[in-house]
DNA sequence: TGCATAATTGAGTATGCACTCGGTAATAGA
DNA sequence: TCTATTACCGAGTGCATACTCAATTATGCA
């Protein structure tokens, strides 16, 4: 290998290109402008990312692999249900407040065309320890035996979202949206 | 005026922007494409819609309406609270299964930047006697009290929304998960 | 130190697309 | 029936932009 890629390169580019997305949109933000934010040439853009489709493939890879880390992370094996969820609840909706232009971004991806199922597929693997965790819930019978396993992760990140909308448009409740949100979260599926 | 506009030509031109902009997203559904499934020439496209942006901004007006239409017909106001949300939960969902493609295209222009905040605000107009209703269940303190009023809307949607993706994917179990999507709300708010 | 290999550059290219415009056809009103 | 007005048409235009490529530079390895 004659001259490595760099990973400080390649990063720059992929904040760039989220900083653009998050202003103009997906389409609007034009790879000579990404590029020359990064600080590189354009043609250097592609020597990273075979085309734009694949920057942005790459980018929501990133992008969700982020969040399940720091989702995860300090994740307290020991402790119970309620404690646990509690602990992936906090760590979302900080993630989610903390980083709005991800958080915005990655809403662009999820609804894109330009997504590839092998790119939707490797976006959630980082979640499965999630999933393990609400399966071993449901057989404990901690929850309403009415409700779908299914439903209850769509809808803890569907309550998460909501409560991250509210914060960021009223950020002195933040803790009070944060703490009611997951109340109603728990109310809702447990007995 | 000496030759009026079509109805059914705007139409034509709204509906074949929803099939194409659901099947390729907003951007790469070239207006020559959508003219022509509209069976019109593309200049008369421009006639009906200044520009490919005016063109969105309407359909998001044009779907939330036809959305709050469906929501709130036969709205049962003499009957209690429980009874009112049930309906529009229901509503809700139905049209969210039998419409996924003004669905998908909605998710797409909600997070778009070429949406004004006009038509943010004519979008959510229609949905006023909703909101009304939420207002005064608080106020009769139908609600556990430490629930915020923009929560519970917000929830609505964000839980509706998940429980429609859910169907979609597994329609055997539509009745199933309308169900415990609804209880998993109610028991949430509720005291 | 020198060579092979690959990254880097940015001007250039080809394509696609939103929008225009001059000509034509339809319709309301007189 | 005549006229003014406006919808309708679609080939054409100009611009934006994803991607290429030949020349140049940096790096790992012998």
């Amino acid at each position: 290998m004659a001259r490595p890629k760099s990973e400080d390169k390649r990063n720059a580019i992929l904040d760039a290109a989220t900083r653009l997305f998050a202003e103009r949109g997906l389409t609007a933000a034009p790879t000579s402008e990404i590029s020359k934010q990064a600080g590189v040439a354009e043609g250097t853009l592609f020597t990273y990312f075979k085309t734009k489709d694949d920057l942005i493939n790459a980018l929501y890879r990133e992008i969700k692999l982020e969040l399940a880390d720091t989702m995860m992370s300090d994740f307290p094996r020991k402790k119970n249900i309620r404690a646990k969820l509690r602990h992936v609840w906090d760590r979302y909706v900080n993630w989610g407040i903390a980083n709005s232009r991800q958080r915005k971004v990655l809403a662009q991806l999820t609804v894109s065309e330009v997504l590839t199922k092998v790119s939707r597929d490797a976006g959630s693997a980082p979640f499965v320890e999630f999933q393990i965790m609400i399966r071993d819930a449901i057989e404990q019978r901690v929850f309403r035996n009415d409700v779908p396993v299914e439903l209850i992760s769509k809808s803890l990140s569907a309550l998460v979202e909501a409560t991250i909308d509210l914060t960021v448009s009223n950020r002195s409740k933040a803790k009070q949206y944060r703490d009611s949100g997951f109340q109603m979260f728990w109310a809702g599926i447990t007995k």
